[in-house]
DNA sequence: CATTGCACACTACCATGGTAGTGTGCAATG
DNA sequence: CATTGCACACTACCATGGTAGTGTGCAATG
């Protein structure tokens, strides 16, 4: 049905992984909604693959905690759990304020803060032409600096593996202008204190932007209450 | 050749499952060495299984660093990486580290002692009966208990499957008796600082725990050269 | 109507075959 | 001897077929 593209630089990306990004990034949007039943059979067709290929991108999202597999029941999008939010939030946490204590204790605490003054910059130009897809890549590079700063680059693919899940929860929400603002004053502030070489303050200041999430979870709660895990019913369905 | 055994709890675990967690071992144990050549085929043969299960273990193995994948070429078993082994190691301990300041201010900080205190004195018994298998068990239920404490019991899978990259590196030295008496005296250590509510004391403890693995590279390296990774030799010989 | 039994459909899981792409060794050539 | 060309081997990757296990709907039975 769906033609899949190939990777941009040098050979084509492996089916599986192609049939992995695109029902991700489906489920990311709510093209796939949540209890949606996904088997090997109907992604296969509905993505023009073979079943291997579907197979292993089901495999994959289960370990992501993506897709919930049944052993010889059947596969489903998984629903919103608060605990996959938890976890994910918790470990983001922990690992931004690491890599923050670490960039700025790298002595190049200033020219940390340079790059990411410009990232703000940029961050300001993309709201005011409403790109958000621009400013959000943009918000990613500002994350990945810190890290780059802290000698621990390879911990940021990492963390936007836990990202995923808070950006399902947010997807539920539009995401109004205002929001990019604060995101933006959020930034400037941890811009600052970094400079400052306050240590505890920037941590305050990360920890405070990074929770920003659950001011929208009773909201989105209330609006699709469908797509959130019911307390446990499913469970006692299945028996 | 080898017969694989079923799970211990009702249905038998998949066939991908059980090639994963046996190589998964014999990697760790350098029972598989270092660049030594592991394809769907010979891993298939190795075990008695066909090449599905095969390569969906070694994908898998891919994905956690212990199996390099050159597409079209081969794969091997990864050499050890000091790279690999500050990623883990920064990782686990920004995790723990967050788990038991979480731990702490719970409300619930003596029976999390009580709890610990429990657990060392498992481990003084199985030092006694040189059973180290068990101790390390115990070792895991320790830290385990302070994520339970922090109400969040589903980041230690995450932290084992660091501690994996680590517990490799470890596997290359002998583990002396000596060696898990420190362990013992740094968990009582913890667990006096938790039990005397001085948070930052005891996250200092629990970094110098953690660390103690770096004091064996050195070593390691001296006495095993061919397990670790060249300087980019081998990227150059690709070409 | 309520309960039971059973054929059927569907699933995850595994086995097996085919193919394009890359490396390797050796003969041909200088 | 050094260099080149090319047949061959081996690989990861994908397609496809088969099977045991589980759920479901409907007819048979009370």
């Amino acid at each position: 049905m769906a033609l899949l593209k190939s990777a941009k630089s040098g050979r084509p990306m492996p089916l599986a992984r192609q049939v992995y990004d695109e029902l991700h990034k489906r489920i990311l949007r709510f093209e796939l909604k949540p209890y949606q039943v996904l088997s090997e059979a109907s992604v296969s067709e509905m993505l023009g693959v073979s079943r291997t290929p579907a197979r292993e991108a089901l495999t994959k999202l289960a370990e992501n905690k993506f897709v919930d597999v049944v052993p010889q029941r059947g596969s489903q999008v998984a629903p919103l759990r608060l605990e996959d939010l938890d976890r994910s939030q918790f470990m983001r946490e922990a690992l931004e304020v690491a890599l923050l204590r670490r960039a700025m204790s790298s002595g190049e605490g200033a020219a940390l803060v340079k790059g990411l003054r410009k990232e703000i910059t940029l961050q300001r130009t993309y709201v005011t032409f409403e790109d958000t897809e621009s400013f959000y890549a943009s918000d990613e590079a500002f994350h990945g600096l810190i890290a780059e700063y802290a000698k621990q680059p390879s911990v940021l693919p990492e963390i936007l593996r836990l990202k995923d899940h808070m950006d399902r929860f947010r997807h539920l929400m539009v995401a109004a202008v205002e929001d990019l603002d604060t995101i933006i004053k959020q930034h400037i502030a941890i811009a600052d204190a970094i400079e400052a070489g306050d240590e505890a303050l920037a941590e305050e200041r990360m920890i405070k932007h990074l929770r920003r999430i659950f001011d929208y979870i009773d909201e989105a709660r209330d609006k699709f209450p469908d797509y959130f895990e019911q307390s446990e019913e499913h469970v006692r369905a299945a028996r």
